[in-house]
DNA sequence: CTATTTATGGAACGATATGTCAATAACTAA
DNA sequence: TTAGTTATTGACATATCGTTCCATAAATAG
């Protein structure tokens, strides 16, 4: 889909929306109200289309919100993820890791929380397809997490007796964490505050 | 109303069902699915009664589920909640909070997660009410938490450079990363992986 | 031009949501 | 018994949900 997007066939009637910016404006709908408590109407109306529009430019809800997910996640997951994959120094990975998701969740010009983590919680009576992507990304996030302290345990920065999936499970923890208080509460430095003792947890080489 | 229920007027016909067996079985279904997916439908079939009966002895929707979130906070949040007031020992009281947090997440006669923070999610969706009692049950988690804290630093059992307020939030943000990981995963390790390995993060004496 | 294809606009569909009504039943007080 | 009060019952009102239909508009292909 996205690599049809650049060739232009344009047959029939051509579009007279933006259906990138489409796209963007029911990602921040589904973001700020979540799944089920958004209506089509509130995104027909936010995108400012008419409804059959909508549905022939995306087929129906669940479509659309996967659609979503899927762009959340190649918009502002990838940040975060890149820390894990691409600094070797597992600790500097992990805090970096933690800074970005915070910077994330307190960016004042976004929606609150993080889109997966308030899709965790509607997921049984969601979709079983979006509860399966859901639960596929947090999954993902362990494995990577898990991956970091595996590779620094072998490469020695860190102690022989550490539980490398306590500690994914750990971290993963306290994003998640981070992402509901990031939700409830408006306070920035709470976010922030979360991420740093995390790292206070880091474990001794003494082992 | 706690009290009324005790004293036996009895005028009028007598209701026919229990009614704190039906708020109890309202608990679980709210919980278990949560408050927008819930429809009063779905709770005149489990607590088996008539639609009516159900709007005269609770009002409506709205002020059902704050009758159970009371329930749910008297039932279930007293017991972790008195580690912090009771334990002496600051450590011990949070480690012991954090456990039991872990046991009533992880306990499987209960339905997935804690009822408080999965409506953390829905708030914005649901009623003013609701958004506030849910945020201040967690508002008041974290002051609790920061008391035992601060106690604890008065009195020479953690370092005076130690942060209180950033500990009460890290402690508090673990407890809602091991709800949300609850919701999620059905690996009770997992949950007690997070308790634990938190415990890594506190403070040392030495400052 | 005509035929074909796709998008738009507005009305309408069936299903389901919360909440209510009027008749009736079961109790107490006098 | 009679009046007053409350609970139950099943149907019903009203609104809104996701989704679809159909006539029309705007483009390309031949």
């Amino acid at each position: 889909m996205t690599i049809m997007a650049i060739s232009l066939p344009a047959r029939g009637r051509p579009r007279e929306f933006d259906v990138d910016a489409a796209l963007e404006t029911a990602m921040r709908v589904f973001w700020r109200q979540g799944y089920e408590a958004t209506t089509m109407s509130d995104l027909v109306e936010a995108i400012a289309i008419n409804r059959a529009s909508l549905y022939a430019a995306f087929g129906n809800k669940e479509a659309l919100f996967l659609l979503v997910l899927d762009r959340y996640q190649q918009a502002f997951s990838e940040r975060p993820m890149a820390a894990l994959t691409e600094i070797a120094d597992p600790r500097e990975a992990i805090e970096t890791f933690l800074l970005r998701t915070a910077e994330h969740l307190t960016d004042e010009r976004l929606p609150r929380g993080c889109l997966f983590s308030n899709s965790i919680l509607e997921s049984p009576s969601g979709s079983e397809r979006i509860s399966r992507t859901v639960a596929k990304g947090v999954a993902g996030l362990e494995d990577t997490v898990y991956h970091v302290f595996q590779c620094g345990q072998r490469e020695g920065q860190l102690g022989q007796g550490a539980d490398c999936r306590a500690l994914a499970r750990f971290y993963v923890g306290v994003a998640q964490g981070m992402a509901l208080i990031a939700k409830v509460s408006a306070d920035q430095s709470a976010i922030f505050d979360i991420a740093r003792t995390s790292m206070a947890a880091w474990p001794s080489r003494t082992i």
